[in-house]
DNA sequence: TTGATATGCAAGTCACCACTTGCCTATAAT
DNA sequence: ATTATAGGCAAGTGGTGACTTGCATATCAA
């Protein structure tokens, strides 16, 4: 289990969640090129699946198995954690 | 210089921003006592000292030096780059 | 000035994380 | 059946981050 913010703290990952909120429902090998050829990474597939892992393990991506092909698509709800945790704005002084 | 996902990787960073949110301006010494008391946390001070760095590098912390004391404040700024970087409700299925 | 308070700096240790490599499983096409 | 495609598992390596320890600096009180 890995909490939001360690699956956040990648840039790789928060790399992979921009790119499903372009498009979401990717492969692992679409994910692979899409951030070679946009982002100039060059990891090998099984890296970027351990990221895809992480993210799922922090319930920031949810998958769908069809055939031989694994699906991924976003899920922005564990984000609240942060964004309810503390104030957005400064608040006033006393 | 510290990103701001990297400074929220840590829960201990965390509680520190969590008891800031509460009363804000407390020196290192308060925030150490306050840290072991209410959440039983046993580290140096040292290591909240490096922690409260972190923070500072990564801008959610200010600070202002008066005589021997040093006071922190909490600066929610930097949340923005999260919270405006991805779409927080599911978007519509296609 | 002497001592106490509040914080800073730097080196060292330990564990964890990202990444690679090598091999394996399952589904689909020929 | 054989081959190719899409993905998974596990061990090993290198680097970095959290923490401690020891010493140093600066401010205030007596």
């Amino acid at each position: 289990m890995v909490d939001v913010f360690r699956a956040l703290d990648d840039e790789t990952r928060r790399l992979v969640l921009d790119e499903l909120s372009v498009r979401d429902g990717q492969t692992l090998f679409e994910i692979c090129s899409v951030l070679t050829m946009r982002h100039g990474l060059s990891l090998t597939r099984q890296a970027i699946s351990q990221h895809l892992g992480v993210l799922e393990s922090a319930g920031l991506i949810v998958t769908e198995r069809r055939g031989r092909s694994k699906f991924h698509y976003f899920n922005p709800e564990p984000l609240a954690e942060i964004t309810g945790r503390w104030p957005t704005r400064k608040r006033t002084e006393q």
